[in-house]
RNA sequence: GUGGCCUUAGCUCAAUCGGCAGAGCAUCGGAUUGUGGCUCCGAAGGUUACGGGUUCAAGCCCCGUAGGCCACCCCA
């Protein structure tokens, strides 16, 4: 036998046995997509490596260790690799809009997709190199009403795919009038304590302050005493953010401040949010997050537009709903099409009516002897068996309960199996 | 990118001290002269992840590589 090729790390083949929830979780998107008037968009798999340099920020972790690049065909001017793999859709979508002229569209936009999303990383569970979100993005609101509905929008698609206690932990992280005090408030009081910061966080304490509050190695009493990034919030922030606090528990949506929560792409101001599992185990918890962009736009190169999005993990979220014993649900009945002789033309037909009228069918195009059609059948999970006799008379088998009909129509098939 | 554990048939796992690579499930066939599920019988399925080393002899010991998982890092 040949030497065989197994997938790239960090990428999956989904069999047939998992696509169920897969279908399961993609619809209930779709379905909320249409229920909150928005609209599909596509964009490229992959981007010029400085569009995500530019938009999610030098010394985000995406960019600084993470970028999937791609390589030009060998002699080509690209050959250096310009290009990396999308590793979240905003900064493409941003891109799109504005090399597009959408803002002359009747705003605010409302835009979704659905697809892969690529991040060097090192796998492991619930952590791939190839994963698929669901996106969401708002291009033209900068109320808080917008960012509520959003945060209510990720809610409830947890729980209409199955998942309960799913908990939205939300923070503002203030923009540029606010953000600069409060990072030389940062600074200056992580400068203080620098000798017990890690090694990641001292280099990151002057590029992005932030991001150190994200350390999980900062010790607890440093963490408790740091500036808090809504007491340094201006008032137009302040206002944003109460605003949003309040809007949400009108909603009844169930979240929670956290204010170590800063996200790891630059471009973010004000709020940003997550979804977790309340109290469920392992590390890779976070199944989605987004946030506020109100300078991405005018960074990349477009008049100043406020925009607000979030990704879903759907990687992340089918696991959830294994680990919570979700089941897919009985598919449509499917009639296996089988018979004694070698008619397969009577059989092939037969099918092609039945189908016409919308039912799932399963030709057996073999000569194995009838029992083993049968049984392939009700494996492949049949319910029912439509058997052609060698003097082409008609037996529909109900293949669960073992009785059977014969002498049957075409019709009265159609009837038995819509009844 | 760092550290640790792991890898035997499609799947789940055995294999004593280094001494003939096995079982269950699944697949295919037969018993059953054309009507499934139960039962019985049989077949097929392996370079023991890959590459080297030690040894009379390696699934087992040593080194390297790949992949998976776990903890970091970080996020989805």
């Amino acid at each position: 036998m040949a030497k065989t090729i197994s997938a790239p790390r960090g990428t999956r083949d989904l069999l047939p046995e998992e696509t169920a929830a897969w279908s399961h979780v993609e619809a209930v998107a779709r379905d909320l997509s249409r229920r909150y008037a928005l609209e599909r968009i596509e964009i490229p798999l992959f981007e010029r490596v400085e569009l995500f340099a530019r938009g999610l920020g030098e010394s985000s972790d995406a960019v600084e260790k993470e970028m999937f690049r791609v390589a030009g065909a060998k002699g080509s001017e690209e050959e250096a690799a310009p290009w990396a793999l999308r590793p979240e859709p905003t900064a493409g979508i941003a891109r799109a809009f504005i090399e597009h002229g959408m803002h002359v569209r009747p705003g605010p936009l409302r835009l979704t997709m659905i697809g892969p999303m690529f991040r060097y990383d090192r796998p492991q569970a619930g952590r791939y190199r190839q994963f698929v979100q669901w996106d969401v993005e708002v291009i033209g609101d900068a109320g808080p009403a917008v960012d509520a509905e959003l945060i209510e929008l990720g809610h409830r698609f947890y729980a209409e795919a199955g998942l309960r206690d799913v908990v939205a932990r939300i923070n503002s992280i203030g923009d540029s009038t606010c953000r600069p005090a409060y990072r030389d408030a940062l600074i200056a009081y992580f400068s203080e304590h620098a000798g017990r910061l890690g090694p990641d966080s001292a280099r990151r304490l002057h590029v992005n302050p932030l991001r150190v509050l994200d350390d999980k190695t900062l010790p607890d009493d440093l963490a408790a005493g740091a500036p808090r990034g809504i007491d340094h919030l201006c008032d137009a922030c302040r206002e944003h953010f109460d605003g949003l606090r309040g809007l949400l528990d009108a909603l009844g949506v169930r979240y929670e401040v956290d204010h170590r929560l800063v996200r790891g792409l630059d471009y973010y101001t004000r709020t940003a949010f997550e979804y977790y599992v309340a109290g469920r185990e392992g590390q890779q918890q976070a199944l989605g997050g987004g946030g506020r962009y109100d300078g991405l736009i005018e960074l990349l190169g477009g008049r100043p537009t406020p925009g607000i999005g979030f990704g879903l993990g759907l990687d992340r979220t089918i696991l959830a709903l294994e680990e919570a014993g979700w089941t897919p649900p009985a598919g449509q009945a499917l009639v296996a099409v089988l018979g004694a002789g070698d008619d397969h033309g009577r059989r092939l037909a037969i099918a092609a009516e039945l189908r016409a009228t919308g039912i799932a069918v399963r030709p057996d195009g073999s000569t194995r002897k009838l029992g083993k059609q049968i049984e392939s059948a009700a494996k492949a999970g049949a319910a029912w068996a439509l058997i052609v006799g060698e003097d082409g008379a008609l037996a529909l088998r109900d293949l669960e309960r073992g009785e059977q009909r014969d002498s049957v129509t075409l019709g009265e098939v159609r009837a038995a199996i819509s009844g």
